[in-house]
DNA sequence: GCGCCCATGTAACTAGTTACATGATTCA
DNA sequence: TGAATCATGTAACTAGTTACATGGGCGC
């Protein structure tokens, strides 16, 4: 059920807003949707090549400049209707291959205080997080366009999830003292 | 500095808790980390032939009873330094590529109700693992191996994160609501 | 003229997935 | 005897990353 090649949606959803050379789209995610996706160069062109023979997007006239070689592309209808697809499918959950997780589990393998280090790095990261967020929101509920509203939920979600970083880092870090102090009583 | 080829960490990470074959390492990861982390036979036969050759691990050899071509792998002192020196390093923020957000971020695009069912799903996804977790975590609290603590740690940021989406779930939802009935109002 | 941004692309590579082939053991 | 599980591996593929090559336009 769940699609590969998410590339490929993300391009077809960027362009289904307004049509786009791979360039702009790879400044669009950088810009827009940077917090919880990603995109380069190297496999934008070689997708839009491909989608291109596949009929879902095409090339639109060069513009009346024609001052560089500029390949803005469009949505076709099989495009869109490839895109729009994809978008009523429930989207997966499981979001696979946590290296911080995986670096806890295996946490009592270092010091304590090399945890502790991991958990605070990645408390500030969040708190950083938080702020540059703060003026993403701003930002978005100025501009108020029809889209704003899901931009703002995308929004929420990521702010959403850098608070649960950082409180889980905090009661994380808690837990460890507690862990300490009672391995001391215990020596004692 | 961070660093790829995660399979490779996550095998010298559960050689160092004890020896295991390829096999047993697929169903390792399934078992305990498996909400996590995934890997698959495909990769992780090849890459533990490459490690050998890298002198990270070795081959011990074949047990008493010899009944099958049981490939158990444990890690070299070489292995185990390099598994230490990963271990310590801090750990990547920034969980790219979530599709969920991709759509939502495209939710405009498709009608209010296809939306809500995208959200409705996710809930309860999330809803049901959050009754395995609490499963987990009575398993883990009986145990107590000197291990548990860390993997508890691992849950309870699972746990946070499962009760965050259905939170956001539904905070979105509401929201949703309030769009529909702020057209209307527009409308009327 | 130099550095920076715009712009497109290819090549080489690594990681990871899926499907397949093969065969032993265990147990109902 | 036949299904399930144990066990290893290869082949073919797709996705994604990094590095490189190339060149135009713009402003200082």
């Amino acid at each position: 059920m769940a699609r590969a090649n998410k590339t490929k949606y993300a391009i077809l959803g960027l362009l289904s807003l307004k049509p786009a050379s791979g360039y702009d789209i790879k400044k669009i995610v950088d810009e827009s949707i940077g917090f919880f996706w990603n995109e380069n160069f190297g496999h934008i062109y070689p997708i839009l090549a491909r989608m291109e023979k596949e009929g879902l997007v095409r090339k639109l006239a060069k513009e009346s400049g024609d001052r560089k070689a500029r390949n803005v592309y469009a949505l076709t209808a099989r495009g869109e209707r490839e895109f729009l697809e994809w978008l009523g499918e429930p989207a997966d959950v499981t979001p696979h291959r946590n290296e911080l997780l995986l670096k806890l589990f295996f946490g009592r393998r270092i010091d304590r205080g090399a945890v502790e280090a991991i958990l605070a790095e990645q408390r500030r990261k969040n708190q950083e997080l938080l702020e540059i967020y703060g003026g993403v929101a701003r930002h978005i509920d100025e501009v108020g366009t029809p889209e704003a509203p899901y931009w703002r939920f995308t929004l929420d979600y990521g702010i959403r999830i850098a608070r649960m970083h950082v409180e889980w880092c905090d009661e994380t870090l808690k837990a460890l003292k507690r862990l300490s102090s009672s391995k001391k009583e215990k020596r004692s």
